[in-house]
RNA sequence: CGGGGUGUGGCUCAGUUUGGUUAGAGCACCGGUUUUGGGAACCGGGGGUCGGAGGUUCGAAUCCUCUCACCCCGACCA
């Protein structure tokens, strides 16, 4: 792509609007454009860095045996009357009515739907289990949207759901799920964890939310400083000074703080801010009894499928990233998600010699599968490092007469500023190592 | 919803307290010249009626009333 002809209307000063870090260069670097409270157009660089995200989601669904579906944002009331779920959701589902004064509600989310689906299509204990997901836009009418696309009231959102043959099938597609999305965000490049959490008004007994460790995050980790356990500041356990470990104390809310004992062993428990990016789910029965939605066991008989639920915010993923990857300079992509891998930043694109160049290593890199934005426009040089800067690619490639009087030209790591001057006819290959290299992380 | 704050060209903001001629600046944008290794310089140009409605006044961005939008703190969530 050349940024002379790319849409990336990218900003020198963040918008007052702006407060937290993710939201601030989402809009500078052109990823984003506020439609109105807590909904966004995604550019063409926030595009593909979405799209970029829903890959990896996809992949690893496909390959942990899920099916893609895609159901319908605009809902039916009755199968959330039917749920029960229509008067609990209460004024945070979007709710209207079609030119027959049929309450419709376009989607938060699709245990009704699917549900329903599966009740209809999957009658048969053969069938199962069976999960299917979707990466689809959802709609919830947030009490205070805030901080860009981190609490949006439209957002894209991957949803899974098992249908399961009973309490141990149910366990092993969440544990299949949940080693899912460990993969899943860590091929994001995100540090994260995963913590024990509340169910909230999606129901079940067992669930564990992913937080992207992150000072923006609404939501307070607690873990220890010695074994595994970690959990939501909501549920968050610990053990009585003397009390041997095992023996846990069920905390009231904000009674686990810093330097509390952990409950699952002698060390220390800290805490951390979190940006909750994912959450598995054992639902059980809830919305199978709520909805009658059974299937026929090899005796013949009715029973109700065992479910799980498993949810991605892939839009608010994308912010969350951003606050974990930033410096002065705007955004550093992790290649993995990274709207172009390489960005060539060409000085004088208007000299022969250098466009030329430029054209070819541009061509180089194309034929390797390397996405590259090539900058040949005419700025000047200031304007194009700072705007490649607050972009975020992570290799940056300059062109310009200083290193080319000695057949160079120079490649930057974006994350670590490192760079050294490439000889011209090594650039294609060594350009596409590097790229390999900070694939692999 | 409660509390706090802000609405002035695409963006950042000044002007509002103490009403007074054609509403300003920087950035961005368009044309031109010279530039081009870290947000270039100069010349020329386009664009706002001051969130909206109503009111007070000879006169309103400025005062009053209502209203809408947006942001921050709190309760909810991917």
């Amino acid at each position: 792509m050349r940024f002379s002809r790319l849409f990336a209307p990218t900003l020198k000063e963040s918008p007052a609007e702006a407060e937290v870090i993710s939201h601030k260069l989402l809009l500078r670097a052109a990823m984003i454009r506020k439609v109105a409270a807590g909904i966004y157009t995604f550019l063409p660089l926030g595009n593909r860095t979405l799209k970029k995200i829903e890959k990896i989601v996809r992949e690893e669904m496909d390959g942990v045996g899920a099916q893609e579906i895609l159901m319908s944002a605009l809902q039916p009331s009755d199968l959330w009357m039917k749920s029960g779920r229509w008067d609990q959701y209460g004024p945070e589902m979007m709710r209207l009515k079609d030119r027959h004064n049929r309450d419709f509600a376009l989607g938060p989310t699709h245990e009704e739907l699917v549900t329903d689906l599966a009740m209809k299509e999957a009658r048969s204990y053969r069938q199962l289990p069976l999960t299917l997901y979707q990466i689809q836009v959802k709609f919830r009418d947030e009490i205070r949207p805030r901080f860009g696309l981190l609490r949006g009231r439209e957002f894209i959102m991957k949803d899974a759901y098992s249908f399961n043959l009973d309490q141990d099938d149910l366990e092993k597609s969440y544990d299949t799920m949940f080693h899912a999305y460990n993969r899943i965000f860590s091929r994001c490049g995100l540090e994260f964890r995963a913590v024990d959490a509340d169910t909230g008004l999606i129901g079940g007994n067992v669930s564990k939310e992913f937080m992207v460790l992150a000072d923006a995050g609404e939501d307070t980790v607690v873990y220890c400083d010695t074994c595994d356990y970690a959990a939501n500041l909501e549920v968050a356990k610990t053990r009585t000074v003397d009390a041997p470990a095992g023996e846990t104390d069920d905390a009231g809310e904000h009674a686990v703080s810093d330097g509390d004992p952990c409950p699952e062993c002698d060390g220390l428990l800290k805490s951390a801010k979190g940006i909750e990016v994912g959450q598995v789910f054992q639902l059980g029965v809830k919305y199978s009894e709520a909805m009658g939605a059974t299937y026929i066991d090899e005796n013949g008989d009715l029973k109700p499928y065992v479910m799980g639920c498993y949810g991605i915010g892939v839009s608010r993923l994308m912010a969350a990233a951003i606050e974990q990857h930033n410096d002065e300079g705007g955004i550093i992509w992790p290649m993995a998600i990274a709207p172009y891998h390489v960005e060539i930043v060409v000085l004088n694109y208007d000299r022969d010699e250098q466009r030329e160049l430029a054209d070819d290593l541009y061509n180089g890199l194309d034929e390797r599968d390397i996405e590259v934005l090539l900058d040949d426009r005419v700025e000047s040089a200031g304007k194009k490092f700072a705007d490649a800067d607050l972009i975020g690619i992570p290799v940056q490639v300059v062109i310009g007469a200083r290193t080319l009087k000695s057949g160079n030209i120079e490649v930057k790591i974006r994350e670590t500023g490192e760079r050294r001057d490439v000889q011209l006819e090594q650039a294609v290959e060594l350009i596409a190592d590097v790229v390999i290299e900070l694939t692999a992380g």
